[in-house]
DNA sequence: ATATTACCAGACCGATCGGTATAGTGAGTG
DNA sequence: CACTCACTATACCGATCGGTCTGGTAATAT
């Protein structure tokens, strides 16, 4: 297929990733059946199963593009040259403002593995997510991926995302962007201290 | 009814529940159908109606009966004379075990928030667990429910648990904990301080 | 001109879902 | 004895599930 290929404006496969991410998303994937992906993206059935081979490799590809949009909002949120301590509380604080405009579901993966909690597919996207945020948030902070107070940064974002999801409660959020913050604080004692 | 009944050793509305329990708890709610719920109940399927509603007060009867047990469980785990930081040792150190012994399938409300998010009576009860789990936590430490201590208590929780079910790492777990005992013990310098 | 490709519309499939209805059993009570 | 009550067993219901199949259209490639 050569550049000069027109094809629709969008791709049945990119509509069906686009409803497929907003129908999973919100109301959970074993909630949403397989005709209401298709009607929702105004494809036809068979484009469905000509993109992927069942609802799984939907849903993993669902995850994919979910993992893939994290990164870039996180690349967007993050400016290197703040210090550790504000880098961080970004993070925490985009979370917390998708959590008082309602636009917050939870966690795309937690919510994929607790719904299909035997799927192994489900299991490997979550596996690379986790180590996706682990990283991220060591970079944040110029810190080996391997450190303690990396685990901590991670407990603490699992923390919030949980309070906002199941408790609904953006006071948590916030109080856990603090304790990661004063986590931050403790381990660069000199504060205004500046990312690479 | 006079005390002198015999009925079945235990009623099917209570073999039911056990039937429930482990099923909606290990394979989830929404992959759990009624019709399994009943054959490994050993149970006729008339006798799920006639002692409850439809699913959605299954599902309900059998968070209340976890809820229970979540309280049962932390009295019994409980020493009122251990100091403070032993006294929230234990309840992560619980955790921590079960995730080891593969015997943890992740708290049942989260799960089931996630898995029927609109469902607002499955909201209702686990508002009331959260509220307990919070109270409890702050008895542990002798604090007002309302402190910012115990948030932080509670958000550890929710963070070990969410590294239990979604990073399956014990070692999170523990983290979490040593997390909580220093949050313990700096707001009690007086280290060996004891329960009511 | 022909073959291929990507797509749409919708009928159709067997399986399973939550839930109901029918019929019968066995122990406890008046 | 008749009656109730909790229970079993199973057939049945409409709806929906994930997935397949047929048939047709319009654009592209050779």
């Amino acid at each position: 297929m050569h550049s000069s290929t027109i094809t629709p404006i969008v791709s049945a496969k990119e509509r069906l990733l686009a409803s497929a991410g907003r129908l999973f998303h919100e109301h959970g994937i074993n909630a949403t059946g397989i005709d209401l992906v298709v009607r929702n993206a105004g494809v036809a059935k068979a484009s469905l199963y000509n993109n992927f081979a069942n609802k799984e490799a939907l849903v993993v590809a669902y995850l994919e593009q979910e993992l893939d949009g994290w990164i870039r909002n996180a690349l967007a949120l993050d400016n290197p040259l703040s210090p550790h301590r504000e880098r961080i509380a970004a993070v925490f604080e985009d979370l917390a403002r998708s959590v008082e405009s309602n636009t917050f579901h939870g966690c795309p993966f937690t919510n994929a593995v607790i719904e299909l909690p035997h799927c192994t597919a489900v299991r490997t996207v979550t596996t690379n997510y986790r180590a996706v945020v682990r990283t991220h948030l060591a970079n944040l902070t110029d810190k080996d991926a391997a450190s303690i107070s990396t685990s901590r940064l991670v407990l603490l974002y699992d923390a919030a995302i949980t309070a906002a999801k199941v408790g609904r409660d953006a006071a948590l959020v916030r109080e856990a962007s603090t304790m990661a913050q004063e986590l931050v604080d403790a381990h660069n004692p000199g504060d205004t201290q500046h990312g690479r």
